[in-house]
Parts: structure tokens; C-alpha cells; sequence
DNA sequence: TTGAAAGCGCTACCAG
DNA sequence: CTGGTAGCGCTTTCAA
């Protein structure tokens, strides 16, 4: 069944039901309703190729998105995916394997799909990486979620997370905790900026040096964490916990809990519900992922028009705080005082 | 830059080009070196659409998953993601907004973009749904994952959950455990046969009647769960909880942890990386997501080479026991023993 | 082994 | 307001 036939059934021309289907130009009345009803009745549906052929448009997005089980990445696939198709855009989803894969594939696949643009949930910070988003931007406008990428048709959202890791350190520090101890998984542009905004907070405001441990695994951290906190107590000193993601602060928690060691303060990136399921519940830093969603689609679709955008816009980042953070901190705070 | 411009470039006809691009049909060493080293030269990427307007194929597969930021959703995408790329198809994804709007608007959506199949993660029971499935499947084969809808051209592959409720309940009666507290939130497929496998539990191994509530969220059940837990606590006599999804369960258990209960044993389901999380670790049946996504591929591949597939694939399920389980267990038991 | 040419289903221009 | 028709970029006969 196609447009021919539907032409056919109708009494009109291929022209006229194609004006119809695309509500494009003037049809009257009457062959509107014929068509309309035809279509209707035979269950018509459209072919998007031949439609795309001709526009060269495909009223579809691809998203590249590492490991898309991984919340932190599905939160805003859902978030855009919700967003674009209200605005009549299909997705195509790559959820690529690891990390750090070289991403050209990946773009090609989306090119060689004719994708209307591309957004990236986060990017690594490799040559490499930088070259293929560049390469990608010649064909398509690329769109960076959570990440930074410079090039002409790329366009970023961020969250000024090295300030916020900065904060949270300086917040340690003034209540009297000076060894604050950094884990962290991936290497992302954002765990960069997180990482340097914690060396950043420690230079300026703590006495001791940075402690910084990577804990990475194939599955989720949160179980490496586990283990490596597990192994730190006791073998390396430290009394407040900052890591890159809710994951690994739980299994840190986790594994301080265990210890009996409920006095070290943790908080955690991303504001996952993970933080909410935690016993006790899990300080984080809110890295504004709807919003960063909702200002990426909206420039997304200026860009379409034509219209003029921003190569990047930087929300600032929130620190969440909920269970014993609160209690931690003046605890340790009236100890440093009593102890002057 | 289209096929046209290579083969120009290359000094031959586009049929020739079409030939190397497709490895089909037969070409001499030359020619096609010739067009290899012209096409590497000007980064061409041909037009999928142009393509498949002939071959009738997208080597597309539209995914239909239900709010992809639930962790229960977006596990089985990134596994068949995986699996589809790796022979060679593309993932259109669609999201939906809840659990039981109408799904043939999706189902068109994928049609009108020319599918090669469509794979469902979960369905709900509606007699809608059913139409709607049996609609689409007269367009392109669908499959689904840990649902089951029948009718021709549907595959489903799914997970005994039912026996393994069932099987939970057998093992806190047979501890002395009677009163054993249900909650689930949506309505689908799978629910439903979890709640109809604690029913059945009840009715063949309890002397309490079934004590089943409906905790829903717009946000996360887990929430709600919380809250409803607490409230019910020393209101209504339970001794045991049965829970649809880890992350009700991990709610039920916090409640619990708050009010002291700490000999109420709970047991979730889908076996996600929230009962790790969970201080402390929660039991919970392991609906074997990543062999249903392996089955549903293979499936696939067979029936999009026109070979025949069983239209329904069960799996077992499997309880795995984790944190205090055993031991509440236990101690019930012998309270039991002790009391006779 | 190669190329000419007829489509695939639809759009959009132009003439009426 | 309508229809004829030339493409969109690629595949696939069919002859050479």
C-alpha cells in the first residue's frame, strides 16, 4: 500500500494526498475528507524513507550514550527521548560499550542514518575523541550533554561541577576535616572537572595533600569501591569522603558502616535515587541533568531553525543534603572547638 | 557527495559502486580498488535511506521500553542494544511516558520508519494492548521481553516469576512466617503473575489470608513504598513482605529499619544492583534479564531470516539470597520449634 | 565484469 | 486547487 494506491482510491493525484499527509499547501475540502477517509480505512502508513529521501530531513536524533544501564546515563536518554518526540523526533539510540571507544563508528552509523543532529550523554576529554566529534560536526550539529567539546556545529550543556566538588571540600574543611579522600571511576570530561574541582578545594583550603584513589570496574563500582574503602581503613588516613558518583559513595558509606566508622562525613555525585535507597540517606551533589536536558533540546531545535545558539551554556550545580552530613559536620566542628 | 560523484571520481558506473558498497555481485580487483581508495579519499558515507527505499529493509529494530531512566527498563535496552549492533542493526528507541498509555501510536511510528521488527520490553494486560499488538504485527514481527501477548507474528520470551512468588511465599510459611505483606506497583504483564504466584503461595501454604497493597509513583515507587510502610506499621499485622521490584522492597525495608523490625524479612524481585546497594543487602528473585535479551536476539535473527521460532520461550527464575534473609529465617524457625 | 536505465515511495515544482 | 512529472540516492535487472 502506497501512495499510489491511496491516490488511486481517493480519485486524486499522488501530489494531492502527499499535501494532505503533510498538510503542506491548499487542498479543498472535499478532497481533503476523501483522502482522509481512504487513508483511514486502508490503515495507510506512510514511508519515512521515500519522505526523507525528498526532504532530506529525517525528524530523527541519534543519541551516543555510554552503557545506557547505567542510571546516570539513562536518566537523560528518558529525559530527552520525552522532550524530542514531543517536539515529533525519533530516536536512534547507540549505547555504546565503554567509555572511551574511539566514537567514530558511531557517528557514521548515525550519519549514514541521516540523523537531524547528534547528542552525546558526556564525552572523555582524548585527541581522539576531540578529532571525531569535529568530524561529526561537518555532517550533522553535534550536541554535548554533561561535557565539552570545542568545534564549529558543537554545541555544549554543562554544570559547573569543578565548583561544586570545590565547595564541598571547602564545606569539609571549615567544619575541620582536612583529609578528604577523592574516588572516582571514569575518566569523563565531567569526572575531570569534579577531580580539579577537589584538588582545587584542597590546595585552598585543606593543610593536607589531595588523596585520590580510582576505582573502576567492568560491572559498577560500587562494588570495587566497597572493596578499596574496605581496605583503606585503617591503612590510609583520611576523615571525609567526596566521590565522583552516588555509587561509589555508597559502597564507601557501606564500607565505613561495617567499620563502625559513622563519623566520616561522604557525599556523592549525581543525586541518583541511589542516594535516597542508601541507609542513611547519601548528601550528593545535583548536577541538574533535567535541566541540562530541557536547555540542550531547546538550543537543539533553535540550531534546526537556523537560528543562532550558544556554543555552550554552564547551569551550576546544587549540593543535595540529607542524612548524617548535617550532624557530622557540627559534631566534628564543636570538637575542633573545644580542642582550641 | 552521493554515489554518483564516486563513481565518477572512480572512473565507473554507480552500479559498480553500488556493487563494492554492498559486497554483492561480482567486480574486479581493479575497479574495486579503485572505488575503495575514492571512497576513503572523500569520506563518503552513503544514504540509508536511498538504500533501504530498494532493499526494503532498515536493519532497524524499534525498541518500545517503558520510561528507560527505570533501571529495570534500561538493563535489558543496553543488553540488546549490545546484541543487535553486533549483527548489524540500529536501535530506534522509544520511551514511553507511563507503563499503560495506548501503544499504537508507537507502533506506527516504527512502521512509518520501517522496522525490521519491534521488541517490547514488558506489556501490560490490556485488551488494547493486545489489539495493538496484533495490529503491528501484521506490519513487522514483535517481540517481547518478559511479557506475553499472543497472536501471530509475536514472539515472547519470558521468565516463570509466578512459580518463583510462589516459591518465596512457600519458604517464609515453611519458616513460620504466615502473614507475608505484598506490594507491587504497575499493572503489567509480569506483575500480574507475580501477584497471582503470591496468591496461589497463600493460598496453598498460609493460614493468613493474602495481604496485597498497591503502592504507585509518579516519581519512584520507592517513595511511596517508604512512606506506606511506615504507616502500616503497628497498624496492620504482617511478619513477612513479598515486594514486585527491588526498589519497593528496599523502601519496606528502611521503613522496617526505622521502626526496629529488624526481624520482618523482605524479599524483592528483579535482583538490580539497589539490593546491593541496600544497607542491609536485600534478597531478591533474579528474573535472568540478560538470557530473555540473549533468547529474544536469537529469536529475532531467526525470524528475520524467515525461519520458524517458538512464539513463547519461559525461563526460570531465580531466588538470590542475600543479607539477613537466612538468618531471620532461621531464627523463626526455631522460635517456631521452641513455641510447640 | 560492466553500465544503462528502470524503479523504490514520496515531494515539490510548474502549468493549468 | 489540482495533476503531471522530474527527481531524492541507491539497487538491480538486463544486455553487452
Amino acid at each position: 500500500m502506497n501512495i499510489y494506491d491511496i491516490a488511486c482510491l481517493a480519485g486524486v493525484s499522488t501530489a494531492t494526498v502527499s499535501r494532505v499527509l503533510n498538510h503542506s499547501g491548499r487542498v479543498s475540502e472535499a478532497s481533503r475528507k476523501k483522502v482522509e477517509e481512504v487513508i483511514a480505512r486502508e490503515g495507510y502508513i506512510p514511508n519515512a524513507f521515500a519522505h526523507n529521501l525528498n526532504t532530506k530531513k529525517s525528524r530523527t536524533i541519534g543519541i551516543i550514550c555510554p552503557v545506557i544501564s547505567d542510571p546516570n546515563h539513562a536518566y537523560p536518554v528518558a529525559e530527552l527521548s520525552k522532550l524530542l518526540r514531543a517536539n515529533g523526533f525519533e530516536i536512534l539510540l547507540i549505547s555504546t560499550v565503554s567509555n572511551d571507544d574511539s566514537k567514530r563508528p558511531y557517528f557514521v552509523s548515525l550519519i549514514n542514518r541521516q540523523v537531524d543532529a547528534a547528542i552525546l550523554i558526556g564525552c572523555n576529554c582524548s585527541r581522539q575523541e576531540q578529532e571525531d566529534f569535529v568530524y561529526a560536526a561537518k555532517h550533522v550539529p553535534v550536541f554535548v550533554l554533561n561535557g565539552k567539546v570545542e568545534g564549529p556545529n558543537i554545541y555544549c550543556t554543562l554544570c559547573d561541577e569543578k565548583s561544586a566538588a570545590e565547595q564541598v571540600v571547602k564545606k569539609f574543611t571549615e567544619a575541620g576535616y582536612q583529609r578528604v579522600l577523592y574516588l572516582y571511576d571514569s575518566e569523563t570530561y565531567s569526572g575531570e572537572m569534579k577531580l580539579a574541582g577537589y584538588k582545587e578545594g584542597m590546595r585552598k583550603y585543606s593543610q593536607a595533600e589531595p588523596l585520590v584513589v580510582q576505582v573502576q570496574d567492568e560491572l559498577s563500582s560500587f562494588y570495587k569501591t566497597l572493596d578499596t574503602v574496605r581496605d583503606m581503613i585503617g591503612q590510609v588516613e583520611f576523615d571525609a569522603i567526596l566521590t565522583a558518583d552516588d555509587s561509589l559513595a555508597i559502597g564507601a558509606v557501606k564500607a565505613l558502616g561495617e567499620a563502625g566508622r559513622r563519623d566520616v562525613p561522604a557525599v556523592g555525585f549525581n543525586n541518583t535515587i541511589l542516594s535516597r535507597c542508601a541507609t542513611p540517606e547519601l548528601s550528593s551533589v545535583d548536577n541538574r541533568m533535567k535541566q541540562q536536558c530541557a536547555l540542550t533540546v531547546q538550543t537543539l531545535l533553535s540550531v534546526l531553525q537556523g537560528e543562532k545558539a550558544p556554543a555552550c551554556v554552564t547551569l551550576d550545580a546544587q549540593l543535595i543534603e540529607r542524612g548524617p552530613l548535617q550532624k557530622q559536620l557540627e559534631r566534628k566542628q564543636s570538637e575542633k572547638n573545644g580542642v582550641l
